[in-house]
DNA sequence: GACGCGTGGTC
DNA sequence: TGACCAAGCGT
């Protein structure tokens, strides 16, 4: 890869972006870094589908980190819904506590300080530092990762797992120009989400088609590492969510046995409700009740 | 580094 | 049609 075609790429990608970009909510100029912050990490292995309406309702409701360090723990889980990883919900009020408490309110721009926060780790506290202020910084997300593999390496696909590889090739890759780069993160991002895909990728409609390693390796199938599926029926994860929706979808204290009710396996039943209550999104009451956590 | 963690859409 | 996947994080 020469510099021509690093700099060639950069400049139709970024072009690519500011034609075809998704409105999304949190993009608006006036989005406060509290609603980027609050967008990325209902992003987190989450379609951005299901995340706007529920993204809408959140700032709404709690429009400022100290909004929602106000409220009960336990109504961040109810209003998270069905968006999935509800422990996310728990560490959003736990960050939005500490960014009251700790940073008057103001969302943290540094990435080293966002990741000391619960929840942000090395990708969120780089995407909101890169989104929200314009930091010139390395974001690496499954989307650019994938991008990054085909476009310079010539892979299929990413690895199972980050490398040092990739964080090295993203660096690299990243304009030097600070509004070049704070555009590229976001719109290498976006062509992986939208047109460079992990099934079927729309290459038709690629700005960087004809400077693309792996379409000019002649698309090679992926024969990396095997990515191992995530089981779901009959897992700890279903009861879990089973228990869960039960507690969110009333509006007070559930009785044992009405948890009784969800899953016929006590054992597992009994493990997963200790579970949930160790991790914070249960809390126990006396007389053999349960309730989201106040 | 591998694993567990929710949920729903897609082909 | 069930496996795969979707803007990861914490342990």
């Amino acid at each position: 890869m020469n510099i021509d075609d690093l700099g060639e790429i950069h400049c139709r990608i970024i072009e690519w972006y500011r034609r075809e970009q998704r409105e999304l909510p949190w993009r608006n100029a006036d989005c406060s870094a509290w609603g980027v912050l609050l967008s990325e990490v209902m992003s987190q292995q989450t379609p951005v589908a299901r995340v706007a309406p529920i993204w809408l309702e959140w700032m709404e409701r709690w429009p400022t980190p100290a909004d929602l360090a106000t409220a009960p723990p336990g109504e961040a889980v109810r209003h998270w819904g069905r968006l999935g990883y509800p422990r996310r919900a728990l560490r959003l009020h736990e960050a939005a506590t500490a960014i009251a408490r700790d940073h008057d309110n103001v969302v943290p721009s540094d990435p080293v300080v966002l990741q000391s926060l619960p929840g942000i780790g090395t990708y969120t506290a780089a995407a909101v530092a890169a989104f929200a202020y314009g930091v010139r910084t390395v974001v690496v997300d499954t989307n650019i990762r994938r991008v990054e593999a085909r476009l310079f390496t010539g892979d299929a696909l990413a690895a199972p797992t980050l490398t040092a590889a990739e964080s090295r090739l993203a660096a690299a890759v990243l304009p030097d120009d600070d509004e070049d780069a704070a555009v590229w993160n976001v719109a290498s991002m976006e062509l992986g989400a939208v047109v460079c895909t992990a099934k079927n990728p729309t290459c038709g409609s690629c700005p960087v088609l004809d400077l693309c390693a792996w379409q000019r390796a002649g698309a090679p199938p992926y024969d990396g590492p095997a990515r191992k599926g995530q089981k779901w029926a009959g897992t700890d994860r279903q009861v879990r969510g089973k228990l869960l929706q039960t507690l969110r979808d009333a509006h007070g204290p559930v009785s044992r046995g009405t948890l009784d009710l969800v899953w016929s396996d006590e054992a597992q039943r009994d493990r997963c409700l200790a579970g949930l209550i160790e991790d914070g999104l249960v809390e126990p009451l006396d007389g053999e009740q349960f309730a989201l956590p106040t």
